[in-house]
Formats: structure tokens, C-alpha cells, sequence
RNA sequence: GGGCGAUUAACUCAGCUGGGAGAGUGCAACCCUUACAAGGUUGAAGUCGCAGGUUCAAGCCCUGCAUCGCCCA
């Protein structure tokens, strides 16, 4: 005992960050390398060093910790292995920016020079987002927080690269990619977000050689026209069938172009005749490759006109098509322009319009890996859950292209590959070479590109665990139970997990892939900073609480749905924390540490009916989280803390606590009281670490952290506590009470004025419950006196309700309004009779009863029963007060 | 163009294997009852998007349509 001091209401500042210190102080967080417990693992989708946190990572980070605490109070060995990666382009553009300032660009310091700058930066602002983690109560195990760019992951990358090219899964080649003139590197297709823009269809009449007329192509990029190499048509179009011409002038050019036929062009699109570009358009490209036209190149790195484009050269690309076009008007070879919508590829960093250009790059060659990563869907190995996304995933992998994994910038992983300029040998190693090996020239020079961030995101599951060592992490936690995701990035990173954690450790990465919800603002927007509906998590952490956030991020968490975030409903879970914390208060204001045992034969209804409850919660709880229904779990624990624990179960505890029921009566409540406010709290801690560790700390009979406490219930409790025909006698009882205070409110009887009450009822286990419980009655239905009446002495001018076989004629003392009391029976008349009704139907039904299984008929019968037996008390109730009247 | 999803109370959403339509918020009335007014009690509120079909029985399964959203090309 000793609540006395404790706020009124409860403050979360201070009490999160003492907590949270606790927890790190004590080693809380730490996984065993090697351990008698069962292990259960998750590696956290490393978050960008360059990012802060955003609603996003605090529903995956927030999912990811319910599951770590939950697994922990469960007794297993939890690893949460966190850490952040190095986003390649991403972090040179910040750091680029900061030279910037200084009227400094990377090429004046040199590659060596700003990698320097860049590890500097890190050092300074990077993982910033990490501090923000624990501010949400993330359990991860900070002392192997993990950095890709760390020496370890940079081995297992070179390792993993040395080996695919030796396996040729990795080659060069010169291959059309997605071109960033603003970033100045390659992009993988992935990269690249398509977005619907006005444009216009330039139809454009390419001349035939000395003639007038010619053929006329549509296109949108008529800056792309000096790439051109042939303009193509389809060998079965009616339109062409006669034509002789082979070739076509090309228009602002002294060139001419052969006209190509392939099946490829789409008869029923534009004009039937396609210009093609091999350099400069990913089709044209493979078009290019069939029929070996020249590819070529028009547009330069930045974005400006080559050679190629004659008089329009040194032109930003859309400088030009401005210009062509209007030189193309004066010769009279644009046919005509229409407005038209299409989707505009732009570079997933900085949204620059990509320019698909010809460039020589490294690929990974994805079919094989990818077969086997499917495969591991297919057969059930890896789950996607929700289930559906499983054939999003297949689609992609089915039509998979190849990886573009090389980038012209400097922060990243450089890529292991040196070239001879004397025998042009190709040198691949894992480690660095002085010279070449065939034929010893030390003239050997480097490739200046860097990888991919995502390939070495591929491979954190296992190169955070300390791979390509063998290592006791590894064993103990490799393949990890369960990947958090959002679908945004199921292609970018869950797929090529899969396909490299099979590939280089013949096991699936995870056994589960779980697909959170986006979380948008309240009314279903994506938050972005430009449209300005952006909530701050840490904000909202300071406002609420993070218990209320994270209450509230896990119980909008449905599968499937977008999770839409407003404060208003943060703030509602506030009073729910709120709740728990007032409740706690009240219970501490009894409980003692000698209340620690349960004598299961000293238990009242009551008592056994919350401790029925509790179990069954507690299993609602541990289902909701292991299939991953966290909004199930969610909600099942708030209705059972607020509406039974503290709607019903306190109020009645309170005469036997205040000692009114006797000594025995009250260390009887007091243990209940004390075992089912221990259950809640630890029922709550994976949601609510905080506030549920700040009470636990205060029950007095508890020692050390909720976190080592147990989850309650495993199956022999259960067994025990579950009662559901407690609960069916329990729910009587509290009809009973609703009805009389029903008829209180409806006849505006004063809350504290205590009335008359008598129960007239035939069914004797009905008469024992209730005599059994005649103070709970009374108590909450704020009664002077409830006694048994008998058929003979039934009161007439009495306000009635019934509730099982039993009715409650609740004396008014001669103020009874006779009109109201009618209205308010021949109301509760109607609905029950329009049940009675749709039961009755069913029952009518012959091929009801000749089809229906026997369980349902029976259950069905044993409802009309009941409806029929309130409905003719009901009317008798009525009839009587009719006649008074 | 291909795929995925949504449509249930005023709002936001649950609703599992088909078997009496639910929650939270909001709304209305009453109440500072010794844990909590960030509270309590009571109440009103629904053509489950539309049209067909399967079934003894459909919010749920099937077909079509409408509207909205997302992903891929």
C-alpha cells in the first residue's frame, strides 16, 4: 500500500526516459549469442543514416517491439538487430550540399578527400533516427547496432560480389539504364517513379527520300529524333502493304534512316509508324539489338544535346524539343500536336526526369536467384502475410529484369573490379591486387563505381550476424522469424534478401514476411512534407505519451489497410493510459505484498468471473500477436482493462476492500485484485512499456524489471481460471443491473436516490445467483432493498424489467408516470417481438430444419425460447400497468 | 493496358470457416458517487456501394456494374 503520493493523473515525461536508462543500464535488450532459451530474431529494416523518423518507421519500429517484449515475456532469447544504411545517393547529396555552402564541389576535394567529409558527417548528424527509436521504447540491442558501410558488412558485400561474378551472375555490359542527369548516376528500374504528366503527341512526317509525302511518326520525346536510327511499321499493317520507300529523311538532319518492319509496333497506337531510337529508349533499345541499327547516343550525362543533334547541340534535352519542335513547324513536317498523359519516369531521390540512356554498367543477373527466391514463396518456406502480397511478389519475380547495381558516385561500396590497360585483363578478388595477374603490369587501375545501396541491404539478415564467419549469432538466429515491412519497399529489399539469403546461406532469410500498413494522414493522404500534412512522431511522443502513440499506431494497425493518423486519436488512447494508470492507483490503494496467493476456494462469482476473463485475454492477446493481428490484441486488452476490469470489476470489489464483507472477504479481493493488475500490466507491456513498467515497479509484491516477468496464463492456468459458465452467470447479473438502471434513467430517477426493488422469478438457479449476489445487485444498482417476491404478491404500479426468466419491478412510490412507463415497455415490446419474429422464420423453414447442421437448429430453438419467455413477460408487464392505469 | 485493394452508424474502422450487424470517436440526457470529469450511467443512430446468382441461410461465396485508391507497364 502507499498510492497515496501517486498523480492524479498520469505524466509520462521523465518516467520514459528514466525507464528507458533502466532498461540499458540493466542489459534488458541483449540477445545471448548461445542460449538454452528459444531464440526468436528480427533485423530491423535499417532505416537511411540521412533520415529522421517519420509515422512510417514508427509503426514498423513499433509492430517490431510488441513482438521482441511479447517473445521476451514468453522467455525466449530475442534478438532486435538494429542499425542504419549508407543510401548512397542520398548521403552524397546532403554532404554535396554542405560543400555547396563553401562554394566547394566533390571534384575539388577529390574521391579520397570527400569520403572523408562524408564519414565526418556521419559521425556528426548521421543516425540521428536511431536516437529517435528509443525515444518510441524500441528493445533493440543497441550494442550491435550495424552500419553497411561497416568493415564487416563491406567484406561480406565483397565476398558476395567476387563470388556472383565468378558464378557470372555479375557482368558488364552496355545495356539501356535510367540515367539521373541531376545525381549523374545509373538508377536501377526500380529507381524510378512513374508519374502521370501533360505532355503532347508530336506527330512528325519523316520524308521519304526527294519526295513529299513520307511517313509520319508519333512521339513525345521529338528531342529524342536525332538518336533515331530507323523508323519501323508493322509488317501486316493494310496502310503499308504498297509501300516501296525503304528509307526516310530524318528531319533537321542530312540523314536517312532505313524503315524497318517488326511485328513489335502496335498497329492501333499513334500512327502506326514508331521512330526508333536504340540509345535512348528502353523497346527501342531491344528493337535496335534484333534488327543491329546504330545506337545512337544524343544526350550527354547532364542532360544537354550531343553532336548528334547538328545546329541543336549543347541544349538541355528540353531546350531542344522546344526548338525542333519549332523548326519542324516552319519546314512543315510537324503534322500536328495533341495533349496527351503519360507517365513520366523520375529519379526516386531527387525527382529529376530520368533520361534512359545507352551506358556500359554492371548487372546482376537475377533469373536464377530469383527462381529460387520464388520458389521459396510457393512452397510455403517463406510466409507473406497478408497473404495477398504474395502474388505481387511472384509477378515481379516472374518478369524480372536484370539489376543495374553499379553507381557513378563515391559514397558506397567501390566495386572490386581492376582493369589491366596493358592486356585488358578483368580482375575480380577478394582481396586488392598490386598487378595483373597474366601479364604483371602494375598499371592496374581500379573501377570508380560504387554499388548499390540495396545490395548490400540484400544481405543484412546475415552480414549483420557476423557472415561470412560462421559465427554463434548466425546459428542461433539465422534464418530470423520475421521480416517488418512496408510494401513500398518489398521489391527493393524483401526480394533481394530472399534471393541472396538463399543464394550464399542455402536458407530463406526469414520465416515470415509481415506487410504493415501505410500510414497516411486522417484523411487517407500520403503525408509528404510539400503537401504539408506531415504528423511528427516525436512530437506526438511529447504531447501524448509514447505509450498512447504506440497504443494507437497497434490498434489502427489492421492487416491490409492503410493506418490513417490523427492526433485527436492519439489522444483518445491518452485517456486510456489514463485509465490504467487511476485504476493501478486504486488498486494500490488495497493490495499489500502479502496478497500474492490465491486460495481458488475462497473465490466469489465475481472474482472467478475476472479471473475468467483475464485468461481469456491474456490467449485473445497472445493470438492477436502471433498472427500478427496486432489491432485484435490491441483491442481485446483495452475493452477488457476498461469496460469489465474497471467498469464492473472495481466497482464491485469496493465494499469487500473498504472491509464491509469481512476480513476473509477482503485478502480474497485483494489477492484477485492483485493478480489481474499484474496480469494487465504485463498483458500491456509489449504496447505500453512504459506506464505498465512505472506501476509495476510500485505493486509492492513485484521485484525488478515487467520486462522478465511472465506472461500470464500458459495452458494449466487457463484451465484453471477459464469459466465460461462463471461468465454466462456473471453476464446475468449484470442484465439484471442494466435494466434497473435503465429504467432509473428513463424515469429520471435521481443517481443517488436509492430505491425498491423486487425480483420475481421461477427458475431457482436464477433465484440462487441472485441471492448469492444480492449485494453486487444492490450496490451497483444503488438499491434501499431488493428482496424475492412471489406470484401471489407481484406489484402492479411498479416500473418492470426482465432479464433471463426473471423480472425486476422497481417500486416508484406512487410517482410512477404511468404513460412513460408504457411507452418505454411497448418500446422494448416492439424490438423484442421484431427478434422474435426473424427466429420464428427460420424455424418455419422446413428446409431450414431438414438442411441446417443440428448444432445450429438447437442453438436457434434455445433462442426462440429465450426471445418467447421475455416477450410474454414483457406483455404480462405491460397488460398489468395498462389496467392500473 | 495488367494486377491488387476499398465501399458497413455522422466520422474512423473491426467483422475469422456463411448461422441473431460490432467497437472507438462524435451526438443526446442525467450525474463532481471517497481510482479516474482525461470520468460514470443511460440512450439514439445501419437498405452492410448497386444489380443479379449460389445456398435452408449472404456484410462474408460467385458474376456484372459504379465510385475511389495503390502498384506495375
Amino acid at each position: 500500500m502507499g498510492s497515496d503520493n501517486l498523480d492524479k493523473g498520469y505524466e509520462p515525461s521523465g518516467i520514459e526516459e528514466k525507464w528507458y536508462k533502466y532498461w540499458l543500464d540493466n542489459g534488458l535488450f541483449k540477445a545471448e549469442d548461445k542460449s538454452d532459451k528459444k531464440a526468436f530474431s528480427i533485423v530491423i529494416p535499417p532505416p537511411n543514416v540521412t533520415g529522421v523518423l517519420h509515422m512510417g518507421h514508427a509503426l514498423n519500429n513499433v509492430v517490431q517491439d510488441i513482438m521482441c517484449r511479447y517473445r521476451r515475456l514468453l522467455g525466449y532469447n530475442v534478438l532486435w538487430m538494429p542499425g542504419t544504411d549508407h543510401a548512397g545517393i542520398a548521403t552524397q547529396n546532403v554532404v554535396e550540399r554542405d560543400l555547396a555552402t563553401k562554394g566547394q564541389t566533390r571534384d575539388d576535394i577529390g574521391r579520397e578527400e570527400f569520403i572523408k567529409q562524408v564519414w565526418k558527417w556521419r559521425e556528426k548528424k548521421g543516425g540521428a533516427i536511431i536516437n529517435q527509436l528509443k525515444r518510441l521504447g524500441a528493445s533493440c540491442d543497441w550494442d550491435r547496432e550495424r552500419f553497411t558501410m561497416d568493415e564487416g558488412l563491406s567484406d561480406a558485400v565483397r565476398k558476395v560480389f567476387v563470388r556472383l561474378y565468378k558464378e557470372e551472375l555479375i557482368y558488364e555490359g552496355q545495356y539501356i539504364i535510367n540515367w539521373c542527369p541531376r545525381c549523374k548516376t545509373a538508377l536501377a528500374d526500380l529507381e524510378v517513379e512513374h508519374e502521370e504528366k501533360d505532355g503532347y503527341f508530336y506527330y512528325i512526317r519523316y520524308p521519304f527520300a526527294n519526295k513529299k509525302q513520307g511517313l509520319t511518326v508519333a512521339t513525345t520525346r521529338p528531342e529524342t529524333m536525332f538518336g533515331d536510327t530507323a523508323v519501323a511499321i508493322n509488317p501486316d499493317d493494310d496502310r503499308f502493304k504498297d509501300l516501296k520507300e525503304t528509307h526516310v529523311l530524318l528531319p533537321l538532319t542530312d540523314k536517312t534512316i532505313p524503315i524497318i518492319r517488326d511485328d513489335y509496333v502496335d498497329t492501333q497506337f499513334g500512327t502506326g509508324a514508331l521512330k526508333v531510337t536504340p540509345a535512348h529508349d528502353p523497346n527501342d533499345f531491344n528493337l535496335g539489338e534484333k534488327h543491329g541499327l546504330e545506337k545512337l547516343k544524343v544526350i550527354d550525362e547532364d542532360g544537354f544535346m550531343l553532336e548528334g543533334a547538328g545546329e541543336f547541340k549543347g541544349l538541355d534535352r528540353f531546350e531542344c524539343r522546344q526548338k525542333a519542335v519549332e523548326a519542324l513547324k516552319e519546314k512543315g513536317l510537324l503534322v500536328k500536336q495533341e495533349p496527351i498523359k503519360h507517365s513520366v519516369g523520375h529519379c526516386y531521390r531527387c525527382k529529376t526526369i530520368v533520361e534512359p540512356s545507352i551506358s556500359k554498367q554492371w548487372f546482376v543477373k537475377v533469373e536464377p536467384l530469383a527462381k529460387k527466391a520464388s520458389r521459396a514463396v510457393r512452397s510455403g518456406r517463406t510466409r507473406i502475410l497478408p497473404e495477398n502480397w504474395s502474388k505481387t511478389y511472384f509477378e515481379w519475380m516472374d518478369n524480372i529484369r536484370d539489376w543495374c547495381i553499379s553507381r557513378q558516385i563515391w559514397w558506397g561500396h567501390r566495386i572490386p573490379v581492376w582493369k589491366c590497360p596493358d592486356c585488358k585483363a578483368v580482375i575480380v578478388e577478394e582481396t586488392d591486387p598490386t598487378n595483373c595477374p597474366t601479364c604483371g603490369s602494375k598499371e592496374i587501375v581500379q573501377e570508380t563505381d560504387v554499388l548499390d545501396t540495396w545490395f548490400s541491404s540484400a544481405l543484412w539478415p546475415f552480414s549483420t550476424m557476423g557472415w561470412p564467419n560462421n559465427t554463434d549469432l548466425l546459428k542461433t538466429f539465422y534464418p530470423t522469424n520475421v521480416l517488418v515491412t512496408g510494401f513500398d519497399i518489398l521489391f527493393f529489399w524483401v526480394a533481394r534478401m530472399m534471393m541472396m539469403g538463399i543464394h550464399f546461406m542455402d536458407e530463406v532469410p526469414f520465416d515470415d514476411v509481415y506487410i504493415h500498413a501505410l500510414v497516411r494522414d486522417e484523411h487517407g493522404k500520403k503525408m509528404s512534407k510539400s503537401v504539408g500534412n506531415v504528423i511528427d512522431p516525436l512530437k506526438v511522443i511529447d504531447e501524448y505519451g509514447a505509450d498512447a502513440f504506440r497504443f494507437t499506431l497497434a490498434a489502427f494497425a489492421a492487416q491490409g489497410r492503410d493506418v490513417k493518423m490523427s492526433e485527436s486519436r492519439v489522444e483518445g488512447y491518452r485517456h486510456f493510459v489514463n485509465k490504467l494508470w487511476n485504476a493501478s492507483r486504486f488498486a494500490l490503494m488495497h493490495i499489500t505484498d502479502n496478497d500474492t496467493q490465491i486460495d481458488n476456494k475462497k473465490l466469489n462469482l465475481a472474482e472467478k468471473w475476472i479471473l475468467s476473463r483475464s485468461a481469456h485475454t491474456s490467449l485473445a492477446v497472445k493470438e492477436g500477436i502471433e498472427t500478427y493481428r496486432f489491432n485484435e490484441a490491441a483491442s481485446a486488452v483495452y475493452q477488457f482493462v476498461w469496460h469489465e476490469f474497471c467498469d464492473w470489476f472495481l466497482e464491485i470489489t469496493k465494499p469487500s476492500l473498504y472491509e464491509k464483507e469481512g476480513v476473509q472477504r477482503r485478502d480474497s479481493t485483494r489477492r484477485v485484485l492483485s493478480k489481474v493488475l499484474e496480469d494487465i500490466l504485463i498483458m500491456l507491456h509489449p504496447f505500453m512499456p512504459f506506464v505498465t513498467e512505472e506501476i509495476y515497479h510500485i505493486l509492492p509484491a513485484a521485484n525488478g524489471s515487467i520486462m522478465v516477468a511472465t506472461y500470464p496464463y500458459n495452458e494449466t492456468e487457463y484451465a484453471i481460471y477459464r469459466n465460461e459458465a462463471v461468465e454466462k452467470q456473471m453476464d446475468f447479473i449484470f442484465g439484471l443491473i442494466s435494466g434497473v438502471r435503465n429504467i432509473r434513467s428513463e424515469m429520471n430517477i435521481q443517481p443517488s436516490m436509492k430505491i425498491k426493488v423486487l425480483a420475481y422469478t421461477e427458475d431457482e438457479k436464477e433465484k440462487i445467483i441472485i441471492a448469492e449476489n444480492k449485494s453486487i445487485i444492490s450496490n451497483l444498482a444503488t438499491l434501499e432493498s431488493f428482496y424475492f417476491c412471489d406470484a401471489d404478491n407481484i406489484p402492479s404500479s411498479c416500473a418492470s424489467s426482465v432479464t433471463g426468466n426473471t423480472t425486476c419491478f422497481v417500486s416508484l412510490e406512487g410517482v410512477i408516470d404511468f404513460d412513460k412507463e408504457i411507452s418505454r415497455l411497448e418500446k422494448e415490446l416492439g424490438k423484442n417481438t421484431k427478434e422474435l419474429l426473424t427466429v420464428q422464420k427460420r424455424l418455419n423453414n422446413e428446409s431450414f430444419l431438414e438442411k441446417a447442421p443440428e448444432d445450429v437448429i438447437l442453438k436457434v430453438k434455445s433462442q426462440y425460447a429465450d426471445i418467447e419467455e421475455k416477450n410474454n413477460k414483457l406483455k404480462e408487464n405491460l397488460e398489468r400497468i395498462q389496467k392500473m392505469k
